[in-house]
This record gives C-alpha cells, sequence and structure tokens, in this order.
DNA sequence: AGCACGCCGACT
DNA sequence: GTCGGCGTGCTC
C-alpha cells in the first residue's frame, strides 16, 4: 500500500502529490485525511494523506515515518474541495488546506537531537527529555562538545521533529509583585504610571495586549527591572462562554410573510433539495427567527447545520441566542478565539457533538458531515471575501458544499448584493421577501440634510441645526441616541495651510495617516510609522494641522456641544481589547451613556429599544471612492444604520447629514426603496458593464523598477488577448489606485466577460510563468477573480 | 520553502 | 591551500 500526500511546504513546485510507501504496521489504521511525517529530501516534514492506493508503486518509494492523529483532521468532502478550489482560485493545494483547518493542527518544525543508542553515560543521558529528545537550539555551547563525540559514532543524531502546536496555549503577561502605592511612587514617567495602573486593574495583562495598546518592550522592562511587575506565563482561557448562564429561548410564532420563507425553506430541507435561497427582509423584519426554526429542523432530521455572519456582527447579542436555543450542540467560530479554543470547536462539530455552527468567514470549512442547511446572513458584506490569497468567497465555498451535501443554501440580506438579487430574479435562487417589521411596529422615518445649505447658513459644525434639535430633545427624554461616523476613505491625514503640503510614505504612494492615541503618524499599507510634524517640512510654517474627523475628535464636540450627553464611543482604538466590545455595548445597554459614538462596526446587530434616534454625521464619505460598488456600499450601510432606530415601541427617527443630498443611493435609502435603487444601479453597471453583467479579474504585477512591470503587464495583456475568446475584454495595464506599496510599483489589468471557457486555463498558465519570474527576479503576479474592491 | 551541492574570492 | 559566499536544482 502506498498514499497519495500534499506536503507542508507553500510552494509552487512541490504542489502536487507524492507518493509513499505506508509501513506494514500502519496500514491497519492509516486513513485519508490525516496527518503524517514523512521524509522529504534531507528533512522531514508534514504532509496530508489525499489518497491510499492498493498495491505496490512500480517506483521504489520513500517511507512514511509516522502518523500524527487517531483521528483524520480532514473528511472526504473537505479534500475534495480543496482540490476544487486549488484549481478555480488558482491556488497551491496547501494554502487551502491551511485556510481550511484550525492552526493548532499545523505542524511545528524544531531540530532536535536524538538518542539512538542505550549504552551512553547517564550524565550524557539526561540532557535528553523521555522520548530521547533535546531541542537543539536549548543547548549551551558546552552540551554541544559533550554530544560531540557521540553524533561522531552515531549514537546520537540531529533530526528535525514535527510536534503539533501546543494544546495548551501559554502566553506571556504581566502581573503587579508589590504595593502599588509604592510604586506609582516610585515612577517618573506617565506612560509608567498608566501601565502600572492598567495592571493594577486588570491583575494580569499579556504582553501582546500591551503591545496593541503601543506599551514598547521598553516602558514594560523599565517597570518589570524595577520589580514592580513581574513577567509570568497564563494559560489562555478555552471557553469563552464558559461562565456564562443562557436562557431558553423558544420559539416565537412567526408573521405571515416570516411563515412563508420558512415554508419554503423547509420544504427544500425536508426534500434534500440543493436550492439556494435569498432572503429578503427589511432590518427588524426577524430573519434570525427563521434561521433558527428552520435549523432546529434541520437537527430534528438528525442533520447538521452551518450560520455565517459576518466577523463585526457575530455580537455576543447573536452568540447568546443560539446558545440559548440550542444549547451545547453549538460551536462558536470566530477571530477572537486562541488556537486552542479554535480547535476545541473544530473538534466538537468533527465528533458531532456540536452540530450548528455560528461562526465568521472560515467557518464554511466547518467539518460537519451530513449538512442539512447552510446559512450566510448579511449575505452582501464584503468580509465573506477573503481579502489575501487564497482569495476566496464564502458564497462560494457555501454552495458547493451545498451542492455536496444536497442541501439547501440560505442568503440573507436587507439589502442584498446586487449579484444575488440579479439571480434572484432571473430564477437561479429562490427569492423569499419579507417587508414588514416582526414587531410590527413601524420602519423609522428618515430625513435628508444638505450640509451645503447649513453651510451656507453659517453653520460650519458637525451638528446640522436639525440633529442638534433632535439629540437635545433625547437627551432631554432620556432616550437614547446612535451616531454613526463613516470613516471609510476618510482617515485623518495632516495638512499644511500655507503651501497645502500633505506628509506622505516615503514606500508607498499614499498620505500618511495620523493616529491620536500615539500622537504619530503611520502608513496603512507598509507599516512605516514617524513622529507628528510640527513644522512643515516643505515650507517650514508651523500651520500644519490635523485633517479629517476621527470619532475621539467628534466625542469632544459633542460635549461641548450638548448639556447632559455622556457618550461611549466605539472605534477600533476602544474595542481592541478582548470583550471590550461587549462590555461596552452592556454599558449602554443598562443607560449609563445615552449616546453610542461608532463607526462600522455599530452598524449591525444592535437591537436596543430605548434608541429612538439615529444619527449619520457624513453619509458620503465613501461615494467618491474610485470603486464601482460605492453606491452599493453606501446605500447599504445607510440602511443598515437606520435600522438601529426604533426596534420597540417608541417610534424611531434617522437624520442622515450628506453633501449629496440627491445621489440615488442616498435618496432610495431615505425611502427605504430596495428595488429603486436596484434599478437604477443595474442600470449603471449594465452601462459600465461591471458585475452582475459582467464578471471581473484583477491582475495586479508589482516590481521594484516601474519600467519593468509596464513591459511585463504589456506582456500580459497581449497573452490575454491570445489565450481569451472575443467576446471577453481585457482593460490596461494602467497604474493602481496606489501605484506604489513598499516601494514595489503596480500596474493592474482587469478581464471583463460573460462566459469565459478558457478563463482558468489562461489564468493558470500566466501564474505558473510568473511563478518562474518571482522566484528568479521578484516580479509578482496577483490575480484576484471577482474582486471585492479594485483598489 | 529548505537544504545540499558546487564553484570562485580573502584568509591562516 | 581552506572557509565561506550565494547561484542552481531537487524534494516521492
Amino acid at each position: 500500500m502506498y498514499a497519495k500526500v500534499v506536503v507542508d511546504v507553500n510552494a509552487k513546485r512541490v504542489d502536487k502529490l507524492f507518493d509513499y510507501a505506508v509501513p506494514g504496521e500502519l496500514e491497519a489504521v492509516i486513513a485519508v485525511g490525516m496527518r503524517v511525517v514523512v521524509p522529504f529530501g534531507p528533512r522531514k516534514i508534514q504532509g496530508y494523506i489525499i489518497e491510499l492506493v492498493t498495491g505496490e508503486s512500480a517506483k521504489p518509494l520513500k517511507a512514511i515515518h509516522c502518523i500524527q492523529d487517531v483521528t483524520p483532521e480532514l473528511n472526504a468532502e473537505l479534500i475534495e474541495l480543496s482540490a476544487w478550489m486549488q484549481e478555480t482560485h488558482i491556488a497551491k493545494r496547501i494554502a487551502v488546506l491551511d485556510v481550511m483547518l484550525p492552526n493548532a493542527v499545523k505542524g511545528k518544525y524544531q531540530k532536535v537531537y536524538r538518542l539512538m543508542a542505550d549504552d551512553i553515560p547517564n550524565e550524557v543521558k539526561q540532557l535528553f527529555n523521555k522520548q530521547g529528545i533535546r531541542k537543539i537550539g536549548d543547548c549551551a555551547l558546552e552540551e554541544v562538545m559533550t554530544l560531540e563525540p557521540f553524533i561522531a559514532t552515531g549514537q546520537v543524531i540531529e533530526d528535525i521533529d514535527v510536534s503539533q502546536q501546543q494544546r495548551i496555549k501559554m502566553q506571556k503577561a504581566v502581573t503587579l509583585s508589590g504595593d502599588i502605592d509604592r510604586a506609582l511612587a516610585m515612577l517618573r514617567t506617565d506612560k509608567q504610571k498608566s501601565l502600572v495602573e492598567l495592571v493594577a486593574d486588570r491583575r494580569t495583562i499579556t504582553l501582546k495586549e500591551l503591545k496593541e495598546m503601543d506599551y514598547s518592550a521598553a516602558v514594560i522592562n523599565g517597570v518589570v527591572s524595577k520589580g514592580i511587575l513581574k513577567k509570568i506565563e497564563i494559560e489562555e482561557t478555552r471557553d469563552p462562554y464558559k461562565d456564562r448562564v443562557f436562557f431558553a429561548d423558544d420559539r416565537k410564532v412567526l408573521r405571515p410573510e416570516q411563515e412563508a420563507a420558512y415554508h419554503a425553506i423547509k420544504a427544500a430541507v425536508d426534500a434534500e433539495r440543493n436550492d439556494v435561497f435569498l432572503l429578503h427582509g427589511i432590518t427588524g423584519s426577524g430573519k434570525t427567527e427563521v434561521y433558527l426554526q428552520a435549523i432546529s429542523d434541520v437537527l430534528d432530521k438528525g442533520m447538521t447545520a452551518l450560520m455565517l455572519v459576518p466577523e463585526i456582527a457575530l455580537t455576543p447579542q447573536m452568540v447568546e441566542r443560539f446558545k440559548a436555543r440550542f444549547g451545547d450542540e453549538v460551536a462558536v467560530l470566530h477571530s477572537g478565539l486562541s488556537a486552542g479554543e479554535r480547535y476545541d470547536e473544530w473538534r466538537k462539530i468533527r465528533s458531532g457533538e456540536a452540530r450548528v455552527s455560528v461562526g465568521a468567514r472560515s467557518s464554511i470549512f466547518a467539518p460537519f458531515t451530513n449538512l442539512g442547511l447552510i446559512i450566510i446572513d448579511e449575505e452582501h458584506e464584503a468580509s465573506y471575501k477573503q481579502a489575501d490569497y487564497p482569495r476566496y468567497h464564502a458564497r462560494d465555498i457555501a454552495q458547493w458544499r451545498a451542492a455536496y451535501n444536497h442541501c439547501p443554501v440560505i442568503l440573507g440580506s436587507a439589502t442584498p448584493s446586487l449579484e444575488s438579487y440579479a439571480r434572484a430574479e432571473k430564477g437561479v435562487y429562490t427569492l423569499l421577501t419579507i417587508k414588514e417589521r416582526a414587531n410590527q411596529f413601524p420602519v423609522p422615518s428618515v430625513e435628508v440634510i444638505n450640509m451645503r445649505d447649513e453651510l451656507a447658513a453659517g453653520n460650519r459644525s458637525m451638528f446640522s441645526e436639525t440633529l442638534t434639535a433632535a439629540i437635545n430633545d433625547r437627551i432631554q427624554k432620556g432616550e437614547q441616541i446612535v451616531l454613526f461616523l463613516n470613516r471609510r476613505g476618510h482617515a485623518q491625514f495632516m495638512l499644511c495651510r500655507d503651501c497645502g503640503y500633505v506628509p506622505q510614505c516615503p514606500n508607498c504612494d499614499i498620505s500618511l495617516t495620523y493616529h491620536k492615541v500615539t500622537d504619530d503618524l503611520k502608513c496603512h499599507y507598509c507599516g512605516y510609522k514617524e513622529p507628528k510634524v510640527l513644522t512643515c517640512p516643505n515650507c517650514d510654517s508651523d500651520h500644519i494641522r490635523e485633517m479629517g474627523v476621527g470619532t475621539q475628535k467628534v466625542e469632544e464636540l459633542i460635549y461641548q456641544h450638548f448639556d447632559g450627553a455622556k457618550v461611549i464611543r466605539m472605534d477600533n482604538d476602544t474595542t481592541s481589547r478582548k470583550g471590550a466590545h461587549e462590555r461596552l455595548l452592556t454599558q449602554f445597554k443598562n443607560g449609563e451613556a445615552n449616546i453610542l459614538l461608532g463607526t462600522q462596526m455599530i452598524a449591525k446587530g444592535l437591537d436596543f429599544p430605548n434608541i429612538t434616534l439615529v444619527g449619520v454625521l457624513n453619509a458620503d464619505t465613501m461615494l467618491n471612492l474610485p470603486d464601482f460598488r460605492s453606491a452599493e456600499r453606501t446605500y447599504q450601510l445607510l440602511t443598515q444604520v437606520a435600522g438601529r432606530a426604533g426596534r420597540a415601541e417608541k417610534e424611531g427617527h434617522v437624520i442622515i447629514q450628506t453633501y449629496n443630498p440627491d445621489h440615488y443611493a442616498i435618496e432610495h435609502a431615505k425611502n427605504n426603496d430596495f428595488s429603486g435603487f436596484y434599478t437604477q444601479e443595474m442600470q449603471f453597471r449594465k452601462v459600465g458593464k461591471y458585475p452582475p453583467y459582467f464578471y471581473l479579474v484583477n491582475l495586479v504585477f508589482s516590481h521594484s523598477e516601474m519600467k519593468r512591470v509596464l513591459l511585463e503587464s504589456r506582456h500580459i495583456h497581449d497573452v490575454l488577448l491570445q489565450h481569451l475568446t472575443p467576446g471577453s475584454f481585457v482593460l490596461g495595464p494602467a497604474p493602481c489606485a496606489i501605484g506604489r506599496i513598499n516601494n514595489q510599483y503596480r500596474f493592474q489589468i482587469i478581464i471583463k466577460f460573460k462566459a469565459e471557457p478558457e478563463l482558468l486555463k489562461a489564468l493558470t498558465y500566466l501564474d505558473d510563468y510568473y511563478y518562474e519570474q518571482f522566484v528568479k527576479d521578484k516580479f509578482s503576479l496577483s490575480i484576484d477573480i471577482n474582486p471585492q474592491t479594485m483598489m
């Protein structure tokens, strides 16, 4: 018997199956999908068994060294899926397996000394552990000297040990080691004092968290060396919900439209039909209840169900609802979990202990068998597409898995993507619509304020007269307000008011972003950092200021503007700590503040009865981004934000501030008119040859020499023209919107097509060819099929 | 990606 | 004469 194995080497040239003999003693236990350790050239590495073949190979083979699992990590479905993804995503098999599996199963390689013989002096033997292994990196020089003669005789050998990542993850952390008041008296700098106060408050805090909060190693070590803090190792907690009590959540009675949707889905579930449903229900229409009841039926049939939500919508509220309804049968998978926690959830699914999962994008690979239903909530969300290689879209994977399992898919949204809605109109998907709110409370009224008029009337503040009045009114009534600041495409930067100079990144063609917390300038693309400038480097003027509004600035303005305001601010800075997101929402829910101010992350999932006013401070910052989806994104975001108001009996009101009050995305969002927006946006897409009328592929190539990129990209253009059929368009090459990142010049070519049988062949050819070029010459080509963004 | 093999420059 | 620089080529 021999095995076909994918080796854990992320390189194109070994992106194929290698044959290994299966030793006789392993034949009984070995199975497809297991991880094995195999000899590969002079070293040993991890691999995945893709296929077992009975009989002897024609060629002499090396043998599998050992197996790593008792239960295979991959099932037959996931192996087949990985092959499909390799082909259709122009990706390496190992890279695909890498995104499918939890990090904890990835191999860890260490150089070790291995004890091979027993007849060795005891003082030498004791250097090794019970398995006869000693890490080379742990050996002092004299120990290496001691071992040398035994290596010469072969009694000790140098080897590579392949082990699993630690099951229990230890993290470096600091804790207080003394009296806090005495400690504070000893310290001079504010940074050190604030560190000690923080640790005193939290008892222990990991170094990683401190790094994220911009405490440098120097600051931490300084305080540690004074004996005030000490470094310790702590175990990461495993079940993130173990201390929580969930109250049983019973089925709710469905409204007629919900009922109709539910029945259509139930029929497909019962018939095990591979239908795709587009569930278009306005915000607050009770889509989640439909999902829950459909899942409940799937479980009753003894099958399993997979539900995807965008990362930011995976709030405690959503998790709570699932836990409450399905108890221990739920596995939760999101980015906040440690590698160990994630692996635990994965194993619960694999063993059948959990039969439902709720998770973000990558949980689409959850190792269920016997899937009865796959749900993608907020299906229009861009985060379902992985931004880096391999660039898969969870929606595509869902449809593949549903076809494999003969089960239906539900795509749910209040604002479906144009692609999905067009498919529903063509009858490829089944459209289910819910037009009324589940609790029958009216949809909030929406008012659009033209900020140009405000400016003309002499109001230069962030708050229009109308919004100011409304906020004061709600504060007085004791009701709650959500204020939304659209940050996308609207970062803060520095501008010299005398000469117009804006500090740029030296490595990229982009202006540096000002960060108030650290008071410095950063490049979001290459990580370059420099201190804030006090005088203009161009004209020496000291009129150089931070421009653009950040949430922090708005918070200050609110306090200046409104008496009785108590603000909770939610943005990347205030929610970076684990659990901070949840804590802030709980505070708001408990009425500890009357204004919730935030970015994108507050657009979803909030369901608080006391919110009666939603204000969108700048609706149009992303309308002007150079992306064909900018109108769609604006419409979606405004609709989502507006949906936060009036979720209970108190009537909700939404005020949208904009400089483009007549833009159709804003007008249709105001009227909550999806089909109006859809019709108009489809016109634009048709004329521009954009999705859903055409498919797109975005090719980006980069090299440190601009001339090289330009010449090579012309060549690529010609190759594509030769290979593709006449119905397809090849546009470019043109410089990318950001023409240089990390000193690499970037050009792009866009392919537009309706149907292109030669596409994968042509792209695979280019990928192979330019891989060689990359190895030789650092020329790189990235291929994005169905891109979410063209930047 | 690693790692070995191999062929040319500055050192005991 | 040798140590070590990194170009080239292979891994069942």
